[in-house]
DNA sequence: TCTGGGGTCCTAGGGCGA
DNA sequence: TCTGTCGCCCTAGGACCC
């Protein structure tokens, strides 16, 4: 058996927990920049707010009903997500960190023990130990976890949040509610292409022939259906080596001179290189790309991504600078107005295997120097010692005007309780 | 004015060596 | 020596997830 433990509107959850005033309320986070609307309390969608919709076109009705709105804090919301998983994993020795707000636990030999019942206990246990709430679902699939999970967190007072498909009756009865647009694994395209072949429900796609499946939707889409007939085959992933490593950003502005792109992409290199090193990792291939914005029909559009490959493989961020601007020169033209640019680290591998060519050698002191550069970033403050290419004076700032505070990341910010 | 960021997996098609 | 075929690898693009 598995389950699917998913917290209720997770980033909306985490402000709540220090603002409790707020549960009740419509709650809803910004993107960076804040930008779009990535998560909203149940309140939110009850007023129609959809995910995703950009802020400036949904000011009015979040200002008319009182909504509350915060920039994303992920120093807040991704510490809560490790106490959450922390406590998870006394549950199940086998445990998948999914995203920053999912985890799948896999229960082998608990045949005998009442699930519901461990469900609950999940449940209660994470939200006193964290103030976060969760749904849980269980199913003798991933794919079925996940619709589990989902008729827990849409019936709460029927279910407490946990639910379990154990018989067939039960499997059948979910696929038939299931709406074929919201399985696990079918996103807008593949819908649209099933509900032109009168497939609407999770249960019209299991009577579909495989063949067919195959045919239209690949092996991925073959493995949905066997999923949700109840025959296991997607495992747990337990390996959390990432495999490309990326920072991108969209800018408050539009840039037009190769210098300013050139600051930006260089700083995101070093966030890179300093990923790279955090989870002791080389690269061996970087992607640099840049954007107009699309959403300007009126401007001319340009969009690029070039691949650099390093000599050997590298974490230092005096190199992966190096190669970034390398790629950035290729693909820069003049006359555009750029608002989104990139950095991707590909072909990652661990340090300790490096790979030594025949004729080119890392720089000997780069490894030193970089442990040295992240030792006093750590010691007096993020970002403090830089590159000379990048943002010394710090031009840019990324537009979070209603962040809250780094409740419990950071000693200055803790929250404070006078008494009267 | 203002439209996010960070990932994974699969397939098709071309290059290339056996 | 030349040519055809097969399979592997790489890349680009498209789908999906949160």
């Amino acid at each position: 058996m598995f389950a699917l433990i998913d917290c209720n509107n997770f980033y909306a959850s985490c402000e709540r927990v220090f603002r409790p005033d707020l549960n009740g309320k419509a709650v809803v986070i910004l993107s960076n920049n804040d930008g779009c609307i990535i998560a909203r309390s149940n309140e939110a969608k009850a007023l129609g707010i959809p995910m995703g919709a950009p802020a400036f076109k949904w000011k009015e009705v979040l200002e008319k009903n009182k909504v509350h709105v915060y920039s994303s804090n992920y120093a807040l919301y991704g510490d809560l997500s490790s106490r959450v998983m922390n406590i998870l994993a006394r549950f199940s020795p086998d445990i998948e960190i999914y995203s920053i707000d999912e985890a799948f636990l896999q229960f082998t030999g608990f045949e005998h023990f009442d699930l519901l019942n461990y469900g609950n206990q999940i449940r209660t246990t994470v939200v006193k130990s964290t103030g976060i709430p969760i749904s849980v679902g269980f199913a003798p699939t991933k794919v079925l976890a996940k619709v589990a999970n989902r008729i827990a967190k849409k019936f709460p007072e029927k279910t407490n949040g946990v639910y379990c498909i154990d018989s067939e009756e039960k499997r059948i009865k979910a696929l038939k509610w299931l709406a074929v647009e919201d399985i696990w694994g079918i996103g807008p395209s593949y819908s649209k292409r099933l509900k032109l072949h009168k497939i609407n429900t999770a249960y019209d796609f299991v009577n579909a022939p495989n063949e067919w499946v195959r045919k239209e939707f690949s092996v991925v889409g073959l493995r949905l259906k066997r999923e949700l007939e109840g025959k296991s085959s997607l495992s747990l992933e337990q390996s959390s080596s990432k495999k490309a490593i990326a920072t991108t950003r969209s800018f408050e502005k539009m840039y037009t001179q190769f210098e300013e792109l050139r600051e930006r992409v260089s700083t995101f290199a070093v966030s890179c290189s300093e990923k790279l090193r955090r989870q002791k990792s080389h690269c061996s291939m970087l992607m640099v790309f840049v954007h107009t914005n699309s959403h300007r029909k009126e401007q001319a559009q340009y969009s690029r991504n070039i691949m650099v490959k390093a000599v050997y493989p590298t974490n230092s961020s005096i190199d992966l600078v190096r190669l970034a601007t390398a790629g950035l020169k290729k693909i820069y033209k003049e006359g555009y107005h750029y608002k989104k640019a990139g950095v991707i680290v590909m072909g990652l591998t661990p340090e300790h295997t490096k790979q030594f060519t025949l004729f080119n050698e890392d720089h000997p002191k780069h490894p030193v120097l970089m442990q040295t550069i992240d030792r006093l970033n750590q010691k007096i403050g993020k970002q403090k010692i830089k590159l000379a290419c990048q943002d010394l004076g710090r031009t840019w700032k990324m537009n979070q005007e209603k962040l809250s505070p780094r409740y419990t990341t950071n000693l200055s910010e803790i929250l404070a309780i006078y008494a009267k």
